[in-house]
DNA sequence: GCCCGCGGTGAACGGGCGTACACCGCGGTC
DNA sequence: GACCGCGGTGTACGCCCGTTCACCGCGGGC
């Protein structure tokens, strides 16, 4: 155990989860500036403080290790959408509540964010997958949201995910913006208001265009 | 030379610049199975047939390599706007012309298009940067082609601005379905048809939004 | 209270990595 | 026709990699 002393107390299982945190949390910092691919075993375990073998003991692989970052990382993303349903409505309309939540979910998860961004498209096929598969999940889930703002009771099933799949489509793409723009407070609230201008235009025009076909 | 017998006819600048083609084509099809990061100058070189140290006499390193295939994938690129320009009115409105001139430019130019998606989230920031650099450039000339179609001439330079971040916003999103589809042409018919209704939504929504403010 | 087995250690392996260096054959310039 | 220098070669270096193996201390079930 890394440090015996301060923790004597411990039972075995919590020591071991307190490892698997440690290394958990090692690995994302050290995605912050690379790829899971570009990632070796032996980086994490430094960065954890652990003899490379020692990995073993909790993870198979730096893939099994991926796959683990990706549930935990949309744990986050599941409370962002729990967020947006419980926001104050009186916050102005939906758009700007759900601006706002994604926003400081960026910001208080920016590890997670980044993590997703970048394995999406770079990462090993199995966490390239889960990725995508949780994403549609989360499609799914909105648009049953979706289903229950008014003037949109009579639509097809299949218009609400082509709907929702603009939406969080748009939402990926403007958390990628925001974890771009880092430290530049003035560009993250123009990126912020284009997103607000681009759903009015989305949400209206959906609307539109099912009242007349 | 790799070849000389059978190429004895070139001029050294010739025998250079093909090796040069050979080191871009390998890398490119390197990418396809991993990321520029977790590419090793050692396996370019083997993939090309040459010795790791005459790499040198080309790129200073895998990064500059990845810089040199940013240009060049973003020749196609241009190629793709330009052709839906030309492409002809008689095929149905914008919107189908331009979906249909997106699939084919996938399908043609498939590693570089996996080669920019890949490396614009995971790549090295230079590499990233340069990609981030050469979409500004398309939305701004996007932006120029909105407007001249009816109906925006009275637009803001910022209202054409969000409007064509979001399309081509939609546009990358597509290309990467439509290449996470291949092989299966039903699933990318599925895209294509979803795509449709997405810029029609989208079309419709922001001129509607901007006739009622 | 014994002792099993778990989390952790440390040395060692074979192999791939980037890069430095000395070298070579020949195309192209004078 | 001499010779400069370019594209390419081969060797060699020190380093990091994943994985193996034998080992150890001690928490916890019997």
């Amino acid at each position: 155990m890394p440090e015996p002393s301060a923790f004597s107390s411990e039972s075995r299982g919590e020591r071991k989860e307190r490892t698997r945190r440690a290394i958990l949390d090692g690995a994302l910092a050290l995605s912050d500036e690379s790829t899971l691919v570009a990632l070796s075993l032996r980086q994490v375990a430094k960065e954890v403080g652990i003899v490379p073998t020692a990995f073993y003991r909790h993870f198979d692989s730096i893939e099994a290790l991926g796959l683990a970052l990706v549930d935990e990382s949309f744990v986050s993303l599941r409370a962002m959408l729990r967020d947006v349903r419980r926001s104050d409505p009186a916050f102005g309309d939906i758009i700007d509540r759900s601006i706002r939540v994604l926003v400081e979910h960026v910001h208080r998860e920016r590890a997670h964010f980044l993590f997703i961004a970048r394995e999406r498209a770079a990462g090993p096929p199995a966490v390239r997958e889960a990725i995508e598969e949780q994403i549609e999940l989360f499609e799914r889930e909105l648009a049953t949201d979706l289903a229950r703002i008014p003037g949109v009771e009579p639509w097809s099933a299949r218009d609400l995910r082509v709907l929702s799949n603009l939406i969080v489509t748009l939402m990926v793409a403007t958390a990628e913006r925001i974890l771009g723009a880092a430290g530049r407070p003035d560009a993250e609230q123009q990126i912020v208001e284009d997103t607000r201008v681009q759903l009015r235009m989305l949400l209206i025009g959906s609307l539109n265009w099912k009242s007349s076909s």
